[in-house]
DNA sequence: CTGAAAGCGCTAACAC
DNA sequence: GTGTTAGCGCTTTCAG
C-alpha cells in the first residue's frame, strides 16, 4: 500500500483549498452545492478517506470508547458487550474491547492504555480494583459508567443490576412453595453482586421470620466444575435441604450435575434457582428456574448514559435495572 | 477535567527539551540515567500519559487493530474475539470489535469506520459481503487475516477450521456404528462453513460407497428455534433415518428439543452429532456429541498472524486448524 | 548527550 | 463562498 491519500490531494485534484474540503466533509455550510458535488465524486475517485486520527488531535475528539469486561467469552459480559457496541455503532463510536482476565494487574494496564488513546469515554465492568485503584485510574477519563458495582466514594454514573430484588424473589418463590431449608452456593466470596445475592437471601429469609445457619452458604468459584465439588460437599452436610439457591446459572448448572451423581432428583428432591437467564439456563434438562438480568439492555443503558455524558449532558448516578423471576423445571 | 497534561508540560517542568522526554518516553539512548530518572519523576508526579494519537499521526501506527464478528454475543466468536484480544494485549495493541449482525451494509460501515481510524490490522470473520465489495472494502487495510473464509481471488491471509475434515469424522463415527440413513440439518444455505460440511458429509458417504437422498438434507437458521422446527420436519418427512448431522451445536440442541416432543429417543432410536463444541454442548442432555473447533486457538493464531504481517513478514496464506471428534451421548 | 526546526493531516478562527 | 494562517502533541532529522 503506497501513501494513503489525503486531504491535500482532494484539494488539489478538485482544484480548491483545504478548509473547503474540510467543510464538504464535515456537512457545514458555506459552499455551493458544485463544488460540494465537484469535491464529493474526487473523493469517491481518489478513494479518500479522512484520518480520524488527525481530526482527533485538533478536535480531542477520537469517536472512540473503551469497554473493559472480565472476560468476553463469558456469555454475560458477551452480551452486555453487544448492547454497548449497539449503542455505540448507533452513535458512530467505534468501542475499544479490553478482557482485564480478573487480573488487578491487567485491568489497571489496560486502562492506562485506553488513558493514552484518548478514548472519548469508558464502560467499566466489575472491577477488581480498590476503591483507591480505581480512583486513581479514573481520573483520566472524562466520562465513565461503572457497571455492576456501586462505588461509595465517587461520583461516577453506575448501572446496576437488582442483585439483591433478584435474590429475594428466588426464596420468595421456594417460600411460597413450602420450602424452610434453603441452602445457597453463593460464588465467589469478594463480588459485590455477589454480596448483594446473598443480602438478599438473608434478607428474604428474615423478613419471613425464617433464620438460615450460615454453614448453609458455600461460596465456590462461578464455574460448572467448581460448583459441582461444592455442591456435593454441601448436600452431603447438610442433606436436610430442600432447595438451592445459587450465585449464578453456571453455578446452578454444577448443582445439578452434582445431584445427578447423587441420586438426588431435581426438582422432587432438591429444589434449584440460578441467576442471570443465560441462554444455557432454558436448555439444560431440567430446564432451570432463575433470576433473569437483563445483560443486552445493561449494556445499551450503559452505552446510552455514557454518550449522554459525553455529550456534556448531566447524569443521575445510579441506574437499578429490574430483574424478572423466570419459573422453569428446576423449581417450579 | 481541566487541560490534559502534555510532553510540553512535562519537559518544562523537567528543565529540558520535548526530545529529551521523547526519548525517555520510547527508551531510546542518547540520554543519561540522570535526566531520565528526573523525567521518570516527572511523568508520575504529573500524571502524564502520552497521547497515542499525537504518535500515530506521525509514525503512521496507532497501536489498533480492528476485529469483525457476526455477533459477538454468540458463543462461537466471543470465543474467537477473547483469543484475538488476548494476542493483542500482548503485544500492545488495542482492540476495536465491531458486529456486522450479519448486515452486509453494516460490515461495510464498520469496515469504512476502521479505514479511517486507520487500524494497523484486521481481522475479519465470515463475512457477508460479495469478493468484489470486499475486496473493495479490504484495499484500505495493509495487514489483515480472514476468517472461516476462503477468498480466492486475493492474496490476504487466512484462517480456517477444517470444516469439511470435521463433517468427515462425524460421519465415519457414525458409520463406524452402523448407521446408514444419516440425515443433515445443514444451517444456513449461504454460509461458507456450512458449504464445507455439507461437502464433508456427501463426500464421507461417497467414499464409503453410499448415497443420500438430497431430501435428508434441510437447512435451516443456526439457532435453537428454527432448528427445532426444522428437524421435526425433516424427521417427520423421514422416520427411517437413524442418525442426525448438524450444521452447529446449537442446531444440535434443536433437534434434541424436536426428538423429545416427538418421542424420539436419543441416542437410542437417533444419534445426533453437532459441530463446534461450545460450552452448552456438554451441559446439555444427553451431552452431544460434537466436532471440537478451537475457537480462542483460532483468534489466537489469526492474532499472531496479524501482527507478524504488520511487523512486514511475509505470511503463508492459508491456516488449516484441525478438528476433532469429541464422543459424548448423543451419538455414542 | 541534548536541542531546534519542521511537519504528520486535519480544523478553528479569521480574512477576503 | 472560499482561502490563509496557525496549531493540536508528538517524532524525525539534523545541529550542536
Amino acid at each position: 500500500m503506497s501513501r494513503r491519500v489525503t486531504m491535500a490531494d482532494v484539494a488539489r485534484e478538485a482544484g480548491v483549498s483545504l478548509m473547503t474540503v474540510s467543510r464538504a466533509l464535515n456537512d457545514k455550510d458555506g459552499i455551493s452545492d458544485a463544488t460540494r458535488e465537484r469535491i464529493q465524486e474526487v473523493i469517491v475517485r481518489l478513494g479518500y478517506r479522512p484520518s480520524s486520527i488527525a481530526r482527533g488531535l485538533v478536535t480531542k475528539r477520537t469517536g472512540t470508547i473503551g469497554l473493559v469486561v472480565p472476560d468476553n467469552s463469558n456469555p454475560y459480559f458477551s452480551e452486555v458487550a453487544r448492547g454497548v457496541e449497539h449503542t455505540a455503532y448507533a452513535n458512530n463510536y467505534s468501542v475499544f474491547l479490553c478482557n482485564t482476565e480478573e487480573d488487578p494487574e491487567r485491568e489497571k494496564a489496560v486502562l492506562h492504555s485506553l488513558a493514552e488513546k484518548y478514548i472519548d469515554g469508558l464502560v467499566l465492568c466489575s472491577s477488581r480494583l480498590t476503591e483507591e485503584d480505581l480512583r486513581d485510574c479514573l481520573k483520566d477519563f472524562s466520562a465513565q459508567v461503572l457497571l455492576n458495582r456501586l462505588f461509595t466514594s465517587s461520583s461516577a454514573t453506575m448501572v446496576l443490576a437488582h442483585d439483591e430484588q433478584g435474590a429475594r424473589l428466588a426464596i420468595q418463590h421456594l417460600l411460597e412453595r413450602g420450602h424452610r431449608l434453603i441452602g445457597n452456593l453463593a460464588g465467589p466470596e469478594r463480588s459485590y453482586g455477589g454480596l448483594m445475592r446473598v443480602q438478599g437471601y438473608a434478607g428474604a429469609l428474615y423478613d419471613a421470620g425464617l433464620s438460615y445457619e450460615p454453614d448453609w452458604i458455600q461460596h465456590c468459584a462461578p464455574t460448572v466444575d467448581a460448583s459441582q465439588q461444592a455442591a456435593a460437599e454441601l448436600l452431603t452436610r447438610h442433606p436436610e435441604l430442600t432447595a438451592l439457591v445459587c450465585f449464578n446459572d453456571l453455578v446452578a448448572v454444577g448443582a445439578l450435575k452434582a445431584c445427578r451423581n447423587l441420586g438426588i432428583a431435581v426438582p422432587k428432591d432438591l429444589a434449584i434457582v440460578g441467576f442471570d437467564d443465560i441462554p444455557l439456563a432454558s436448555l439444560v434438562t431440567p430446564a432451570l428456574t432463575t433470576i433473569h438480568v437483563q445483560r443486552y439492555e445493561m449494556g445499551r443503558l450503559a452505552g446510552e448514559t455514557l454518550m449522554r455524558q459525553i455529550k456534556g449532558e448531566k447524569e443521575r448516578s445510579v441506574h437499578l435495572l429490574p430483574v424478572t423471576l423466570m419459573i422453569r423445571d428446576s423449581a417450579p
